[in-house]
RNA sequence: UCCUCGGUAGCUCAAUGGUAGAGCAAUCGGCUGUUAACCGAUGGGUUGGGGGUUCAAGUCCCUCCCGAGGAGCCA
């Protein structure tokens, strides 16, 4: 980037100027916005300012003696636009090492009526900060939440990348009937009050824009299958969307999934790589971010360092279901379950919650659930009762990853489409998989913004994006 | 969609059916380097909307709207 023409200090970013990037006696230039201004008994100003470059704000001393310090730099008040130029130096305050003694701080842009700006240097409630999606950004918090989020999306494609994946961008608007996993929004160009009919009645789809019915996605899983059967190790990463009313605190309408599939691999395969993934990323997020954790472990979760920790040293109790269900038969007096708990019974979030919080303490993989509870492209065991799926539950949050070997035999996906009722027809180019040059392959699906949450211990995961949509909300 | 809790000053919250308050923020002033600074003063309200009970409603009842937590669904 290039520098300010207009000045003959160095712009510099706040993270340069406070790792030392810069000699103390510098003369610099620091762009950015006032969190708080304390006026000094002596007659001068303290100004905290950040930048988004790091957690950390950078203190400027703004002397009495400035020419626009009586009409402007004592009017400053939090969310202030301002530049700031002056030398660096040793700051003798406890709090910070260097900071900037200003010989101009030239105000950008004033806040309008500061009695009524919503982001206060105190303390918010989340719901408070929601409301003012698109001031939020400006709080400690959303600002480390984005970089954490940042460095995970980085972790990710690197991971990737590194270890010889595709990053396949599947479509947004699909139009296969049945992705099998929940509610989709409809995606339409047709007048809604004025239908065009066909001669029995329904709506005539054949004269919208793609001339069928089309949705926004719920997963990118059936199309990357198709390029990890060409190019062995692919994955997508992108937002997908589910209509389903959920009001919970990990739910999102839009969230982004990452969905990497591997050919000539079994269900034991993909959860190795999920193991491998999630330490890598998580990794990451505790060498790239320190300052950002830091804070999380103060204010927000104080273990959630440790935690992570933790989670990238140890290995992941891998469990099967069948297992499973025996621990939660013998634990159903003591933990007094609401639901009832036999095989054959999907679990319910207590005892998700039992198994990983209580009963190991950290991550597990399930495996091998009954086949009736689960979707028709999994692999059938050879024990003709279960199918080789696998969930990752996390504590706090319960299911983190959900995925599967596919089954890649195609009578057998086809009586597993039968019995669930499933039109054949409406899966050409997926059964075409099986026909031409099948092979074992699997995968799994992992909620970015679930990753996010575990990784900063916030409570909600409507501060895990930047413009949350949840049902009845789709502001800003 | 269901269950529970909530909506009072810009924010966070008080207020037995009986004169709507505090802290922070804001504004003004004071104060020899402050860290969410401190001290003093000032301004700030159709108590979410509508209806009802009552001499009297922030408070009780009905209804709608909005928010949060949990459940289900899932990632």
């Amino acid at each position: 980037m290039h520098d300010s023409p207009s000045s003959d200090a160095a712009f510099t970013t706040i993270r340069q100027a406070l790792a030392g990037e810069h000699a103390v006696g510098d003369r610099l230039e620091i762009r950015g916005w006032v969190r708080t201004r304390r006026d000094s008994k002596a007659g001068f100003s303290f100004l905290s300012i950040y930048d988004g470059s790091c957690f950390d704000a950078i203190q400027a001393v703004a002397p009495g003696e400035l020419p626009n310090y009586q009409d402007a730099v004592l009017k400053i008040t939090t969310g202030c636009s301002v530049i700031v130029r002056g030398t660096l130096a040793e700051s003798p305050g406890k709090g910070q090492s260097f900071e900037i003694q200003a010989d101009e701080v030239e105000v950008v842009g004033w806040v309008d009526d500061p009695e009524t700006y919503p982001m206060a240097a105190k303390r918010h409630t989340m719901e408070h900060l929601r409301q003012h999606a698109h001031l939020r950004p400006r709080t400690n918090i959303i600002g480390a939440v984005t970089r954490v989020r940042h460095t995970l999306a980085q972790a990710v494609h690197r991971f990737y990348h590194q270890n010889g994946f595709y990053w396949i961008n599947t479509p947004i608007i699909t139009g296969n009937d049945a992705e099998g996993a929940g509610e989709m929004f409809r995606v339409s160009t047709l007048d809604l009050a004025n239908l065009p009919r066909t001669a029995d009645g329904a709506v005539d789809f054949e004269q919208d824009f793609f001339g069928k019915e089309t949705h926004l996605t719920v997963s990118g899983q059936l199309n990357v299958e198709c390029y990890c059967l060409a190019l062995s190790k692919v994955y997508t990463f992108g937002p997908t969307f589910r209509a389903e009313n959920s009001n919970t605190s990990r739910h999102l309408a839009e969230f982004w999934m990452i969905e990497p599939e591997i050919a000539f691999a079994d269900l034991v395969a993909t959860a190795d790589l999920a193991e491998d993934f999630l330490k890598y990323i998580f990794k990451a997020v505790l060498d790239e971010r320190p300052d950002d954790m830091a804070f999380f472990a103060k204010w927000v979760d104080k273990g959630c360092i440790d935690r992570l920790e933790k989670f990238v040293e140890s290995s992941f109790e891998r469990m099967e279901y069948r297992d499973a269900i025996k621990i939660l038969e013998g634990a159903s007096k003591k933990a007094k379950f609401e639901f009832p708990v036999h095989f054959g019974a999907d679990l319910q979030s207590e005892h998700e919650r039992y198994l990983c919080e209580q009963h190991v303490g950290r991550p597990v993989v399930l495996m091998n659930y009954p086949k009736d509870i689960k979707a028709f492209y999994m692999r059938l065991n050879d024990d003709d009762e279960t199918v080789a799926a696998m969930d990752v539950l996390a504590p706090g949050i319960g299911e983190i990853i959900g995925g599967s070997q596919r089954e890649e035999r195609l009578e057998v996906l086809d009586q597993r489409l039968a019995t669930m009722d499933l039109p054949a027809e409406d899966y050409g180019w997926y059964r075409d998989l099986r026909r031409y040059g099948t092979v074992p392959h699997a995968g799994f699906g992992l909620g970015f913004e679930r990753t996010i949450i575990y990784a900063t211990g916030i409570d909600n995961i409507r501060e895990a994006i930047p413009f949350p949509r949840v049902p009845r909300n789709a502001d800003f």
